[in-house]
DNA sequence: TTCTGGCGAAAGATCAAACCATTCAAATTA
DNA sequence: TAATTTGAATGGTTTGATCTTTCGCCAGAA
C-alpha cells in the first residue's frame, strides 16, 4: 500500500482550500474582495493570527493581493504566471540553473511553438500576422524614433504566434524564462539598423513560413531569429 | 521608467527573505533545522504571530518542512519541482489548461529533448542507455511477474535521456507535467503483452538514435513512444 | 531481558485582546 | 474654491496564555 502521510489538520490549510477552491471554481472572481480579516474570523470561527496565516499562503500563491488602508483589503487577483516565474528564479539562485539553460529552453520552445503555429493557423490568423509585419515595417521605415514601437509590435508578433499554436502552457513557459532573463539583462534591448533589418527579415520570414504552413520552415526561421536576439544580449552583456 | 510599486516594509517578508536568502546560497543546508519558532522571535525581534506568517510562506515555497511535536520545526527541503507542479495544477482547476494541453506539451517536449539527448550524447551516456534497455529487456522477456519493473526501467531511461540533454528546466516541466498527468488518470499503468513490446521497440529505436548522435531520427521515435503511451491511457480512461 | 503503557518536556497550533500604521474620504478651515 | 484636518476602516504587529502532537525515557509487566 502506498497511502500519503495524513496531514494533521490545520485549520488555516482548511481555510486556503475554501478561498482557493471558490477563486479557482470563479465563484469569487478577479477584482472582487474578500471581507476584511475581522469578518473573516467570524465566518470562519479563526481567530486572526490563523487567518492571517492562510492569506500569506494565498498571497503567495499569486491568488489574493493585500491592500492596506481604508478601502484596502484581500482581493482576488488575474491568475498569471508571476508564480512560475518566481519558481525559476528560485531555481536559478539556488544555482540549479542558468543563463545558458533559459536560453537554450527558449530556443527550442520558441521553435516548437512556431511549427505548431504553422500546422494549426487559420486563414484569420495569417491576416491577422501580416497585419501586424505591416506595422511593423512601417515603424522600422519611419527612422530611430519609432523603433521602440518596432520592438513592440516584434513582441506582439511573437505573442500571436504563441497564441495561434495554441497552448497556454508554452505560454506560461515562455514568460517566465523572459521574465528571468530580463532580471539579467535588464528589459532594454538596444538594436542598431542593422540588427533591426535582419531581425525584420526573420520576422517576415517566419509569418511567410506560418502562412504557407511550413512547419519546417517556421521552426528554422524562428530558431535564426532568437538565435539573432540571443547574439545581441551577449554582445550588450560585455 | 518601469519601477515596481516600493511595497511598504512588512516585517515578515523580511524575515522570509533573509532565511530564504541563507537557504538559496547554501548557508543552511537540506536537513537543517532552524531555531524553534521562540526562539527565532527572539533572533527577528518579532512576535511569534509574525514569525509564523514569515514560516507559512517559506513552507508554501517548499523551502521548508515543519513537523509537530518534540524534536520538531522547520526543517530545510531539498529543492524539487512541487511548487511548480501546484502552480500547473492551479491553472488546470482554473481552466486555464486541459489534459489536451498537457499531453501535447509532453510530447513536443519529449521530442525536443530525445533530439538534444542525441545531439549530446557520450560514448559514456549511450552505454549507460544500452544497459538499461537490456535490463529492460530481460524483465520484459521474464514474464507477467516483472512487467512492473520494466515499467520501471522504462522510467529511468527517460530519465537518463532528459540527464543527457542537461538542461534542468526541461526536467522540472516534464515532472510537472507527469504529476498532472497523474492526477486525472491515477500513477497505474496497465500494459499488455503487445503493449510492452511496442513500448520496448520503442525504446530500442530510441536509445539506438541516440547512440548514432542522429536527432532527427531520435525526435520520431520518441514522438512514436510518447503518443503510443497517451492512447493507452485514452483507452484506459474508457 | 524485552515489550508496553504512561508521564513529562519540547515544539508547533490556536486563541484573544489589544495597539500601531496606512489610506481614503468627508468635514473643516483659510 | 483649495488646502488642511480629522476620523473611520483596514491591515500589521505585539503579547501572553492555552491546546495538541510527538518523542524519549522509565517503571512495571510478560
Amino acid at each position: 500500500m502506498n497511502f500519503k502521510k495524513a496531514k494533521q489538520n490545520r485549520i488555516f490549510q482548511d481555510i486556503v482550500d475554501q478561498i482557493e477552491e471558490a477563486i479557482l471554481s470563479g465563484r469569487i472572481k478577479p477584482d472582487d474582495r474578500l471581507p476584511a480579516e475581522r469578518d473573516l474570523c467570524e465566518q470562519f470561527k479563526a481567530s486572526r493570527g490563523t487567518l492571517r496565516e492562510a492569506l500569506r499562503i494565498l498571497e503567495q500563491k499569486g491568488l489574493i493581493e493585500i491592500r492596506l488602508g481604508a478601502g484596502g483589503g484581500a482581493f482576488i487577483r488575474e491568475s498569471n504566471c508571476e508564480l512560475m516565474s518566481e519558481t525559476l528564479a528560485m531555481l536559478i539562485r539556488s544555482k540549479k540553473v542558468t543563463l545558458a539553460h533559459l536560453l537554450d529552453c527558449r530556443e527550442e520552445i520558441e521553435v516548437t511553438v512556431a511549427a505548431l503555429a504553422a500546422k494549426q493557423a487559420t486563414a484569420n490568423d495569417i491576416a491577422n500576422l501580416k497585419k501586424l509585419v505591416l506595422t511593423a515595417q512601417q515603424h522600422k521605415n519611419n527612422g530611430p524614433d519609432e523603433w521602440e514601437q518596432f520592438a513592440l509590435v516584434d513582441n506582439e508578433i511573437q505573442q500571436e504566434i504563441v497564441n495561434i499554436a495554441g497552448n497556454p502552457i508554452y505560454d506560461f513557459i515562455l514568460q517566465s524564462i523572459y521574465d528571468n532573463i530580463d532580471r539579467y539583462y535588464g528589459r532594454d534591448m538596444i538594436m542598431d539598423e542593422n540588427e533591426i533589418n535582419d531581425t525584420f527579415q526573420d520576422l517576415r520570414m517566419m509569418v511567410y513560413a506560418i502562412g504557407r504552413n511550413d512547419e519546417s520552415l517556421a521552426g528554422r526561421q524562428a530558431r535564426a531569429r532568437v538565435l539573432r536576439v540571443s547574439e545581441n544580449m551577449e554582445q550588450q552583456k560585455r
